[in-house]
DNA sequence: CCACTTTCGCGACGGCCGTAGCGAAATTCC
DNA sequence: GGAATTTCGCTACGGCCGTCGCGAAAGTGG
């Protein structure tokens, strides 16, 4: 028993997992998770839906709170990165992925459920770091490396208002307080660029 | 059956609640939350360390939630306002005493329970942000009333990075970091006058 | 004094989480 | 082919949450 979330690694002496039961486990969790919102999410319904024993879940995620994770990432592997050259026109498309991630209700609930569950559990904490935020801190990065000063504080000056309003203060986003954000951060001059 | 919180009001006909009760709840619940930390806060153990019965907790909060709103805005009640007249000092001050309950890992387990509870149900979200944000944000705008422009923008600037960082990254936050932040956010010349 | 209303403590319930133990099945090593 | 190992499904357990119903206590209004 070694609750690894790789689908195909360490394949031992015993009987090998069924990798069938991996993926109807995270269809039926990423199902109940973003259609049904998260008091139709229980780990016996997710199990039921996906045709499997409830223990067999937990052989692979430790906690619901990995199993979330783990739909996070997925959810997170489809999402493409802008990159057309123009830094500011590529971060506003980059912070409006975020917010349309946000808004929606049953994923700002999804949201909140992942940051109590990284303050509770450190691994939880690891896990949700590397694959949910990780790749958008990259991402920033990225699109920050053109000789900006310090990119790290800057994401966390774009990021940061994001979700502190969505998950904190409840406030509205819209595209205009984006652009806002941005400009305070780039002082470059003039409108963004959407092209033609 | 009203479930309110407000400790004297509405002396209606019947029984009158039980004042000490009141406290002792939120007493207990603030010992078992900031000392023992996430686990050891259980109903259960609030109403018992608390001499009271169960039900007589859930008469007070509908929620577990709601129990813990009141007591962070028992704990923030206490916390005095920082007003030097210097701007840029009195927001590092305010912004260090954020990261100083936010460094502790049982509030920052707390904080995020919070935010959890917040996303999952409306009435909660209103209550702490009515009892734990209003009184930062308005102490935010507060400071920066002086003629800075558009100072909600402004406020999501100086706490986004802050809560991003504490729940989100995990990245550590050091005094530096939240000077660099208001040197963005605030753009005067010259270092923050600590004074003598 | 008596009805009425509300709170209190108590006990019980259903639902969920995470753990443990069991026999059976599947696969590898010898 | 046989032993060892691992997974699978099942059942059961303790702990917690939130709800309900009960009789008793403590007030208010007539």
């Amino acid at each position: 028993m070694s609750t690894n979330i790789e689908p195909g690694s360490a394949r031992g002496r015993g009987r090998p997992r069924d990798g069938e039961a991996d993926r109807a486990i995270l269809e039926a969790a990423a199902e109940l998770l973003v259609g049904g919102g998260y008091d139709e999410f229980s780990l016996d319904r997710v199990a039921t839906r996906a045709g499997v024993a409830r223990t067999t879940v937990y052989r692979r995620y430790p906690t619901r709170s990995h199993l979330v994770v783990a739909v996070m990432a997925g959810l997170q592997r489809e999402a493409p990165l802008p990159d057309t050259g123009d830094v500011r026109r590529d971060l506003l498309e980059l912070m409006r992925s975020m917010v349309s991630v946000l808004d929606r209700p049953s994923m700002r609930r999804l949201a909140g459920e992942l940051v109590a569950a990284a303050a509770r559990d450190a691994g939880v904490g690891e896990a949700a770091r590397k694959l949910w935020v990780g790749r958008r801190q990259a991402a920033f990065a990225l699109l920050l490396r053109a000789g900006w000063r310090d990119p790290s504080v800057l994401v966390d000056q774009l990021a940061g208002p994001i979700y502190y309003r969505a998950l904190i203060t409840g406030d509205p986003i819209d595209d205009e307080y984006l652009r806002r954000l941005i400009a305070a951060v780039l002082p470059g001059e003039g409108p963004i660029d959407e092209g033609a």
